[in-house]
DNA sequence: CTCGCATAGTCTTGTATAAGACACAAGACG
DNA sequence: CGTCTTGTGTCTTATACAAGACTATGCGAG
């Protein structure tokens, strides 16, 4: 006699409540039903259902709070930059980066970004340049490419103020994309012309490549990013455990 | 009425437990005591211990493996670059690196060193000067900084052969130094003439700088490691989740 | 008799359940 | 402005059974 599926009950329970997450069943910042209630209704105990939750808190999908309740994590700017964001002043301080955006356009994807984004090649894609200001100096130049078929739309009046960084947020809420994991690879660089006329730095000063694939609670890729990183008044910060 | 302790009690039995692995008390590799038999020993249910197991565990502290027992980690090196090393091929492979041993010295910490050890100034450390070698290229030049308190006798007959990366990890069993955590700090920097000699790479070349701080179970800072990484042929891998 | 091997026994960690005491938050009420 | 009540998540205990891993036993083949 086998199982159906052999996967240990909290993460059935796991796979669900993700589900239900991704799904928009439970939208960003909802609170879930009470535990008790919760695990009645998914037909388990409590203990499995607080051993699932729990593994979704560390995922930050769910944010729990003794005497309120369990909500969907809510993915504000600030939230995705305090998670995701690693830049750092040399005091280790953590930077606050104003925006720019100088261009955006909307095209077949290259065999590069075909490959790291899992498309086919020449499928749909945007892409939005931009800059980033920390302290009034722009220290990152970079290019962030969008599967089209995950943001229909965005292609349109774009307003070429900083606002994109939230429409960007409010596109992930509302299409359920809930970012959960980037992987990244780092090297180094000279600045091109290109660089240094949007860092204002001499050419073939070294910077910081990154790039960024990042996936959302559903497996999917969802997005392209390569930064270019003057590095000569920041660091990239990394724990590794 | 305060409790005197106000953590979770699994908390308490989770730095108790910390304390005799880092003691010396359950050496490397040694097996703990069987579930039922250490909760009694300690007085809290099996619940509870287990709970503080997975967190030990979580922390690579110990390995547990169902039927057998657990475990204190042992600090192999091949488990330490597992852990720690980042670095992969072009392809994405991790890639295994040879060690050439190119100086050794102890001497007191300079400024920079003392902060980022938090040493005071002019207290000992050892340094050791190496390269590592990827597929026959020298691509990493470091120096490797140690408090040498926490390495007694490290500064003796050392083989300048790639012996002392095991010698390094032997030290670590031996003194109750288990690594558990790295915080690194990235930027980009121009190969000097010295880098330019040791990777075999023209002067100004674009290379990774990494300053890594690792950290012990006691908390301690047990090493401060510059790596300069040539990132023509190599990238550094980091997942952020 | 000895070797090989299946298997039963027993020790280990892993999973799932249940129940009760506790701590925190928010609103109702005096 | 306190105090109470209610609803929430958190901690701790206890029990039972499942599953992995090793050991010993014993039986049969040679």
């Amino acid at each position: 006699m086998r199982r159906p599926d052999a996967r240990p009950l909290y993460v059935q329970v796991e796979a669900i409540l993700n589900d239900r997450i991704v799904s928009g069943d439970w939208k960003s910042g909802q609170a879930l039903p009470a535990e008790p209630e919760l695990a009645a209704e998914l037909g388990v105990s409590a203990g499995t259902l607080r051993r699932a939750l729990a593994r979704l808190e560390q995922r930050h999908l769910i944010e729990r709070r003794q005497g309120r309740g369990t909500y969907v994590t809510q993915q504000t700017s600030e939230q995705a930059l305090g998670q995701f964001f690693r830049v750092r002043n040399l005091a280790g301080r953590p930077v606050e980066p104003d925006t720019f955006i100088t261009g955006v356009s909307t095209g077949p994807a290259s065999e590069e970004e075909a490959a790291r984004l899992r498309l086919r090649q020449g499928e749909a894609v945007h892409r939005i340049d931009r800059s980033r200001i920390f302290e009034g100096e722009p220290r990152i130049a970079e290019r962030i490419t969008l599967p089209a078929a995950l943001f229909p739309g965005l292609s349109l009046p774009l307003a070429p103020a900083q606002l994109a960084s939230e429409i960007y947020v409010h596109y992930r809420n509302a299409h359920g994309i809930i970012v959960v994991k980037s992987e990244e690879n780092l090297s180094a660089t000279a600045a091109t012309e290109a660089d240094a006329a949007v860092l204002n730095c001499p050419v073939g000063t070294p910077l910081l490549l990154i790039e960024r694939v990042t996936f959302d609670a559903a497996g999917r890729v969802v997005e392209l990013r390569v930064s270019r990183l003057d590095t000569r008044a920041h660091r990239y910060a990394v724990e590794i455990a």
